[in-house]
DNA sequence: TTGTACGCGTTATCAC
DNA sequence: GTGATAACGCGTACAA
């Protein structure tokens, strides 16, 4: 049975009306009267018609119900980091009353066909933690007239961004520990590039990443000279192989106090100064980034910058509703908040 | 500026051809001689045209390259498992070369105008942990004629089913702690229920979700009247409430080793068993389920059961792809392996 | 190799 | 409250 799917015409033939008013049924922007709703309902069922082909519509509408969202890299890695977690939630919270869901779209997947923001129906877009490699892509996208959203990113040329005070934040962790009297501080800070090349970063380098730049930057402003080591993703992983170069050197050359980037850098680090045999905060202070919980952490309270990623994520979402009304919504600057713990102490002496 | 983007047809009329010609230009479906493409490529250029509008092309072709991921919870709660990650990963793989990608649909948004698989312009439609609730939305979506694979799941009529030898697996494990002279065993199983009610599950209780059904089944097949405690979720603090629960009884009556359904909840429960005083696997032995790295777990090495769920989410997409060329693939079902760990030991007497 | 003609399934608009 | 009309932008037989 080689049979024709039912249309919104099949329908309304079937009930004796037009196809506009079988439309109209169906999309509930008009009244009707109910005894044409019925007719046409029961023609619907008669026939098997579940309702208007999402694709017809689309093209009608000049809308698809669909944001893409830019990924860099694996979904895998995305995932991985809670910060992105709460983000896509409060994401995909923000965009559903749109009746908008999430299309998942990779940056460079490699993969011969595979979809991109060009090719796939998206009413608009966001983009995650942009960097300088993704400036290809948004020209293009913006000649379409598909509206942009920047994420942690650098996107110039008047997108909406949405961002956070990193610089400011990482300062104020900075001066904390300086307060406690802290002298010989290291950075392990977020991926430096799309290779997600780790080492120490050379003095002087200019770093593509936004976030990972301000964030060091922050630092710089207090410890011109800390020594900045770069991981390859935010993880507890990660985090304990740069601590555990950090804390590879003699005892008078090692830093007694680290600024990791994140949480899930922090909690590495810290394992890894409990493998050198050194207490926290006694011997090393440590703080992270994002205030997240860290599964297996306790019974240490990460000294660390507290920011509403989810709040990001829903930021990031109302703007593109209001991209969708035809409005052009302003960046939003979101800031963080100092929380203390107990893994910063007065420097040892 | 209100003026009209170009159109496919502007871009031929602009270069002097027809606009079937244009078109054959850029989907490439038809030798096209070079001085024509030339042309047709610089009139785009002139007129600033990046593409068929994808809108019309799906309308089109019938094909929108997307395929709706129907996700249970919260985006948040599906990539917390490390498990649900891998598997995306896998799938946004394997349908990236026919051009889709992912969309993500929330189940039971509760927003108001969210967007559905039969709202959304969907060509294939995969259901993840799909329980007896998910019935409904499947029949309606097999009406519209979309494909639909389930993972891990209860779907019957024929669909696809990308499922594992849970039932089978589970049960090596026990028997593992039966070899080794356990005869007071609990489980820790995954979600029982949408609702995600914690507690001992009541003997006889017919559990809806397949996969902590058949895991549960596979740990009766050995310990028949082993007590069960359900947990809402995949994690290590979940597995550290539930590890609480079992290890606060006066020590005749606690259990010697614990199924655990995710190694996840097998850390958790490990980390119980520390708090409780008890060494693992001297006193308490514990088992998992996934063979996924936990962050944060060493020096413990889990006895488990590794599955690859990368490779069920690329199965999935294997048979998505199938099922749009119009195949009618099969059910796959994978096996797991059973791999020895530290974490299991001779029964203490 | 190029052009003609048509339809994909729907919905906005306006007149009745 | 209902119906006629006209796009929406494109792909693809088929003919030339």
């Amino acid at each position: 049975m080689t049979t024709r799917r039912a249309t919104i015409s099949d329908v309304a033939r079937e009930a004796g009306v037009s196809p506009s008013t079988a439309s109209v049924v169906f999309s509930g922007k008009t009244p009707v009267s109910d005894l044409t709703r019925q007719r046409v309902q029961a023609a619907a069922a008669e026939l098997g018609y579940t309702g208007p082909d999402p694709r017809a519509a689309s093209l009608r509408r000049g809308r698809s119900g669909i944001v893409g969202v830019v990924v860099g890299s694996s979904l895998q890695d995305l995932f991985l980091d809670p910060v992105q977690r709460l983000l896509m939630d409060g994401l995909s919270e923000a965009v559903a009353p749109l009746g908008a869901g999430l299309l998942l779209l990779r940056r460079n997947s490699g993969v011969e066909n595979a979809p991109t923001l060009t090719t796939a129906p998206v009413d608009a877009a966001v983009l995650l933690s942009c960097d300088s490699a993704t400036r290809a892509t948004l020209t293009e996208v913006q000649a379409r007239g598909i509206p942009v959203v920047v994420i942690e990113g650098d996107a110039g040329y008047g997108v909406p961004r949405i961002a956070l005070d990193n610089r400011e934040a990482e300062r104020q962790a900075a001066e904390h520990l300086r307060a406690l009297g802290h002298t010989r501080v290291a950075t392990v800070t977020l991926w430096q590039d799309e290779h997600g090349t780790r080492g120490f970063i050379p003095a002087g380098m200019v770093i593509g990443v936004e976030v990972t730049r301000e964030r060091l930057d922050g630092a710089r402003d207090v410890y011109p000279d800390a020594p900045a080591y770069a991981t390859a993703a935010s993880s507890i992983d990660e985090g304990l192989a740069a601590g555990r170069v950090l804390f590879a050197g003699p005892e008078g050359d090692r830093p007694t106090a680290v600024l990791a980037q994140s949480d899930l850098l922090a909690a590495g680090v810290i394992r890894a100064a409990e493998e050198a045999g050194l207490r926290v905060p006694a011997d090393v202070s440590v703080t992270g980034f994002d205030g997240v919980p860290v599964d297996g952490l306790a019974p240490y309270e990460l000294t660390t910058l507290v920011q509403d990623a989810a709040g990001k994520g829903r930021a990031a979402g109302l703007a593109v509703a209001r991209l969708l009304e035809g409005e052009a919504p302003g960046s939003v600057l979101l800031t963080c908040r100092f929380r203390p713990g107990n893994t910063t102490g007065p420097a040892p002496r």
